[in-house]
DNA sequence: GAAGTTTACACAATGGTTTGTGGAGATTGG
DNA sequence: CCAATCTCCACAAACCATTGTGTAAACTTC
């Protein structure tokens, strides 16, 4: 009665039926070239001895691990975590496990988390960038490994990168037709870091926004945030409210600095809606809960997720040397109370 | 030229180099028993030719692979990110990388999980129950195999498991004290499964302070939800509102329910606090953006993650039986505007 | 009934790393 | 100068499953 924790292998099954290793395997997988009778008896007796099969051994024989590696930025807010949950659903059905990572927008750890995957020999990667990433070689040796490498949402500006993406662009764009729409002329942005293609574009839609409809660009009603935390928005929100003129509107580039500066601007007894529009972006849940509710764009955070994982598997499939596909997803402009400029927000009825 | 695209592995150092693999192994490992002009040698040849060791192989000739596996019950609102993100900070910290997988509350996914786990030949496995688990076999299995198994949040009544909790009963009834405080003695209750030690706990709670404060228990001023969304929690308060006497307070077991109530509440034009007090549970991030601030409870989600995977290492450790441990968090009562009652709620000023 | 095909399995190599053992040469001590 | 000790490294087994090849026996076919 030793301590006969050992698992039992394949081998163990072998030896107990007096079969080789080989039948005995072939017995449980593609199980041709093996008679019904001891395929039978190999089940059999693999059920009684619970008989788990080591994928880390498979996998080193096969090289192939059906492993899928994920890093984020980070786990905070609705987006990241809607991603990260379309991700394993679609992994988990089509049989991989889902390692994650995240580099808490930290290119070093990032690097590291590139590293300690490429090692786990995943299958693939799929990566949203950190946004301290400067460049990309660490993302060049995943590629020139021949491991699949999937981009969602922040992905570099490589030619031949492959990634799904939202139409930021699209999406901020539609935002501010809908506040000129409205009667605004004064629109202040909140912008995020530059360097991220999202928040990037997210930017150059309202200045190209602005030019298309004869709106000189202010730089005064330019905020850049130092995050994206409700806080920024107020102190950005304070900012803008000592300019002489008051903005009419504020588009920003997340949802809680949006929320911060609505509440800020009910401190200020600054009526949000009629006497000035907001709009976010990533249509957080807390969105719909406040009042006014806050007029955001839909990012289809698990729809990217699982579309990441869609092209990661034809990216497996073809052996080829990986055409770059750049995945598009239109974004959803959610319009809602806080955008409707003029109009008061509170109490519409039912 | 041909492909070459084959990993170099050690094997292919120490050909180069004319050393034995022992030797190069040992010069990049522990590197005793190896001169460091050899040491060095190898050193920078792995650089030069991008060695990257195969943790598959490692993992299967040391019979640990430094992987974590987790199971969620899903991705969705605040907590569960929250604690994955503490896991995450913590095992990749300690040398770990983390296979997360959700079981979307159906018991037969998680069993599923459990042995793709296992075959993957984890280190450890953290789990929080799916709603629908009823029997602990699975469960049973691993700790048989010897595998670490560590429960969160949500976990089976057995004498011997290991956990971290929160004193979701604690927590609960504190909220109770603070509404009697406030002056409720019709307080309803939203309640969550009754088949989950932690929305059972609330439930508990609920009843023992009704009557250690003298107060009879109704059972029509309890309602059972039917799911967590906000949509659940406005039924379960228009069920409540049809009663010949309205409550004077709703305790929910969940946080998006009494938003939903909260919004179903200013539909009536009942004042939120100051006709009727309302407390959720988790803490959400919506709760501080919303009008009244909602009272809740929050349950120290990265904390959680993080404790659980500190338990985990310790359990890896020994070898020992594994001896049953039970962290027990302090929730915390959280007080904002919704739950002060008889006091108006809005503009209160700063 | 001989030649050719199929069936069902065994043998052995393979994947990449770790680790116990052993041994040649260099060093030390008496 | 010989024995004892150390250094440094090689050899080979082990981890566990997969897979190409080889080969008896059973079967088909004319």
């Amino acid at each position: 009665m030793a301590k006969a924790n050992k698992r039992t292998s394949l081998a163990d099954l072998a030896k107990e039926l007096g079969l080789a290793n080989s039948t005995v395997s072939r017995a449980l997988n593609h199980a041709s070239d093996v008679s019904d009778a001891t395929k039978a008896q190999v089940w059999a007796l693999a059920e009684k001895l619970h008989y788990q099969p080591n994928s880390l051994a498979a996998a080193l024989r096969k090289g192939r691990s059906n492993v899928l590696g994920v890093i984020v930025p980070h786990i905070n807010g609705a987006f990241f975590p809607a991603v990260v949950h379309g991700i394993e659903e679609v992994a988990s059905k089509a049989g991989f496990n889902v390692m994650i990572c995240q580099s808490t927008e930290d290119v070093d750890r990032e690097k590291k988390h590139v590293e300690a995957l490429l090692k786990a020999q995943v299958d693939g990667i799929l990566v949203s960038m950190s946004n301290t990433t400067r460049d990309y070689a660490h993302f060049e040796r995943v590629r020139s490994q021949g491991t699949p490498l999937v981009f969602f949402d922040r992905m570099p500006a490589l030619p031949d990168a492959c990634g799904v993406v939202v139409d930021d662009y699209l999406g901020a764009y539609q935002v501010m037709e809908h506040l000129i729409e409205q009667g605004c002329r004064r629109i202040a942005h909140f912008a995020g870091p530059q360097i991220l293609n999202t928040t990037y574009d997210r930017f150059r839609a309202y200045q190209d926004a602005l030019k298309a409809h004869g709106i000189p660009y202010r730089e005064e009603l330019v905020v850049h945030l130092p995050g994206s935390s409700t806080t920024a928005g107020m102190t950005a929100m304070q900012q803008l409210l000592q300019l002489p003129e008051r903005p009419d509107a504020v588009f920003s580039a997340y949802d809680f600095p949006a929320g911060g500066a609505l509440q800020l601007l009910e401190d200020y007894g600054i009526r949000v809606a009629e006497d000035i529009a907001l709009v976010g972006f990533s249509n957080e849940p807390f969105t719909t809960m406040i009042k006014p509710r806050l007029t955001s764009v839909d990012q289809h955070g698990t729809l990217m997720g699982e579309t990441a994982v869609e092209l990661f598997l034809q990216l497996l499939k073809r052996a080829e040397p990986l055409s770059s596909r750049r995945i598009v997803l239109k974004p959803q402009l959610v319009v809602r109370d806080s955008s409707l400029y003029g109009q008061p927000a509170f109490h519409k009825q039912a």
